[in-house]
DNA sequence: TTTAATTCATACTAAATTGATATAGATTAT
DNA sequence: ATAATCTATATCAATTTAGTATGAATTAAA
């Protein structure tokens, strides 16, 4: 159970979008230069994120991406849906007999419960709750607001 | 986020254990052609339950292996942390400036209390649980009560 | 209306993980 | 001694994940 990297950059992406809000759209390359993910990789890591909702896009000169919704609407859970690809558990037993079904379907319930409580979780933590944390400290350690 | 066969396997393995407990041991071989899995496969993925202490073992002629503790003692949960090996999330940002912790920390706190929740759930799933439920069915299905 | 900046769409390659097989050694009841 | 059984590695194949490359579609601006 691991959290893939498109899970950690895939959040670099959105924090980095949350923390350039102000100046409207962001193009891929300067997330790219910032966060140091390859253009080309960031490109691909941007569109499942887009499909789920999540930004919006603009093409051409002067385009770019932009959160769809404020930071603190965005949560980790959300993030890391959109890249763990929602798995349903195999049956236990490779025979079709019935007396497997109940094992299978009482391990296939406490594994749905299982996830759900796992996600719960992790909705309580939003790009808000990252980013401000992260401007804070900034304004703490420099006495400058960069991102704001 | 997937059920490796690793852990369906095992489960497989301590179940046929489970109902053949009254035999004492049991030869890996006969859970082999029971279950349907290559011998050797099967004896690489007995050694990690071995090891975590789930099952005891006897060498030579008449050996064979042998639940360690009572059914109702042994979980989804631990069988699942036997082969999804633990996994610490790797920071979220690459540089190593001060201001990453903070976002790092918030994420992994979150990540650490999730898995708990997510194992907790699954602590509360027993072999007693899974395989009552198979000799009942059985039973009343063929009238004949076959694993005892 | 050409040009260049940008996102969008695929195809491909490389590395890591997982699933499975093979070979041989260690232990022990008979 | 011998054969049955577990133990220990090595190897291979399949799948998944990570990353690169190529180029088409869109559009602001000169």
């Amino acid at each position: 159970m691991k959290l893939v990297t498109q899970v950690r950059y895939g959040t670099r992406i959105l924090l980095d979008l949350a923390m350039h809000q102000s100046k409207g759209i962001v193009q891929m390359g300067d997330i790219a230069s910032r966060q140091n993910i390859s253009l080309k990789y960031l490109e691909q890591l941007i569109m499942p994120i887009k499909n789920a909702g999540l930004v919006t896009s603009k093409r051409g000169p002067k385009g770019g991406h932009r959160l769809a919704k404020s930071p603190d609407q965005i949560t980790l859970a959300q993030i890391i849906r959109i890249f763990e690809k929602e798995y349903v558990p195999k049956e236990i037993s490779d025979d079709t007999s019935t007396y497997s079904e109940h094992q299978d379907s009482l391990i296939r319930e406490a594994w749905d419960e299982a996830l759900e409580a796992f996600y719960n979780r992790l909705e309580k933590v939003t790009l808000a709750d990252l980013s401000i944390g992260t401007t804070k400290k900034l304004w703490e350690s420099s006495g400058l607001l960069i991102f704001t």
